[in-house]
DNA sequence: GGTAAGATCAGC
DNA sequence: CTGATCTTACCA
């Protein structure tokens, strides 16, 4: 276990601003959920709403992406593939619809729960390793839909580490889209055995 | 009302 | 490389 208590939360005003800006700075930063499981940000993309023909958000609000739409700070939780959830870190100013896609961690806590919420899998690179194996991992759902990552009410955190490690981020375009696929909004550690494969 | 595609993953 | 699996969004 590791000691959540002494690590600050991402203040509201971390995330009221361009995804482009804030995803950099989510790697290495940690995301706590229930039952002390917790791990580390090693790859994320931004999803830039109206200027991004491959954001949920592109032609406007729905029913289904209406948390991008809400206040910063707060989780939008989809559901896609008639099977798996994934989770972005709502950006900018409200009304805005922007975020950033979770897509990889760093498992640091909570393995036992993790490999009990993902039974089939052997190694703890198969944890957390992709958008929706580490929504899995983590037990989020759409029950987690608009939980406030500052806060924490829901059940889930952006904590700060003051000691993250050194890490090398690289920058290339996103992964599994069919629309604005040059788009260099795609973040990770170089190295890291947790980044998504395929 | 009908349908195509989807910010994916596991198994062969 | 393919099948799974079903919601959402868009068109008629």
């Amino acid at each position: 276990m590791i000691g959540h208590e002494a690590l600050a939360p991402l203040p509201r005003e971390f995330f009221r601003r361009d995804p482009r800006l804030v995803a950099p700075e989510l790697i290495g930063t940690i995301l706590a959920g229930p039952d002390g499981r917790a791990g580390r940000l090693v790859e994320v993309e931004a999803y830039c709403g109206a200027d991004d023909a491959a954001a949920h958000t592109y032609r406007g609000q729905t029913r289904r992406n209406a948390k991008m739409f809400g206040p910063p700070g707060h989780m939008y939780v989809y559901f896609t593939y008639g099977m798996h959830w994934c989770a972005n870190a709502v950006c900018g100013e409200e009304g805005v619809g922007v975020g950033v896609l979770i897509r990889a961690l760093e498992p640091i806590a909570g393995l036992e729960r993790m490999r009990l919420a993902r039974a089939k899998v052997v190694r703890d690179t198969q944890l957390c390793s992709g958008p929706a194996r580490l929504a899995q991992a983590m037990g989020i759902t759409g029950a987690s839909d608009g939980a406030d990552l500052v806060g924490g009410e829901g059940g889930y955190r952006l904590l700060r580490d003051p000691a993250v490690p050194s890490m090398d981020v690289l920058n290339t375009s996103r992964i599994g889209i069919s629309k604005a696929i040059d788009a260099p909004w795609r973040w990770y550690v170089a190295g890291n055995p947790h980044v998504s494969k395929r």
